[in-house]
DNA sequence: GGTGCCGGTTACTTCAACGGTACCGGCGGC
DNA sequence: GCCGCCGGTACCGTTGAAGTAACCGGCACC
């Protein structure tokens, strides 16, 4: 398949731009993983997040937001209660993350083997 | 579903812990895409990833195989010609990967406007 | 002998995510 | 009065990815 790739080859914006939570937040997956079975508080959040801070949590739960695949909700009572949930639209990527992580799942051997052969021999 | 989550919620080496490429590499996405249709030579990626600097292509590149989803073959021809390709098992990932792409092209309106919602009104 | 290409490397800087510590206001309980 | 819980915020430091710029050796071409 010799044909050289074009400049435009890319879409401007293409939709890999757009993905969210995907790229670069170390504990968003695990967070809407957390979410799945329905709405969390934020200390109950932070029980099976072990490590994360409170401000660490609180970044990446409005990052989230931000992207539209959380909802915060706030009741005014007493105690003030905090309620963190996935939205529909966030509901719909548990599929595609689900596909991701089973093929992680899958691979996991041949990943780590990866790894250790480039260690013994780097670019050979 | 009121069942608090433990705190070993989490598999202490979860297979999303080892998802390569997806986390925190702007390129990585791009350059899988640019060798689904073969290998391809250094300055060849460069044409269409517009904007890429060599450095950051090579580190990407490195990290990559580092990972196990990319080769690189260094031909000792003249002038010397090196190619990057997908291993095989890089090429399983471009299923997953393809789930994603989707999700975020059927969904980039929605996206798009949760995005501009919060900005109107941020955490409300 | 100078210029350019190829496939990088090196050094320096910028930026965002992450982590740590400390602290806050409003409330209830002792 | 004091302590602690809840849901954070403020400040500071570290790390690692990305960007900028300069340069490299080997070869070909002119």
């Amino acid at each position: 398949m010799p044909v050289p790739l074009p400049a435009d080859f890319f879409d401007p914006d293409c939709p890999v731009q757009t993905v969210p939570v995907l790229g670069g937040r170390k504990w968003a997956w695990k967070i809407m993983r957390c979410l799945e079975g329905g709405p969390r508080r934020f200390s109950e959040l932070r029980v099976p997040l072990a490590g994360i801070t409170a401000k660490v949590l609180a970044e990446s739960l409005r990052a989230m937001e931000y992207e539209g695949v959380v909802v915060r909700t706030e009741y005014d009572e007493n105690p003030p209660r905090v309620e963190y949930a996935l939205t529909p639209l966030g509901r719909t990527l548990l599929g595609p993350m689900d596909a991701v992580c089973d093929w992680s799942r899958a691979n996991l051997a041949e990943l780590l083997a990866a790894r250790e052969a480039y260690e013994r021999e780097p670019s050979a």
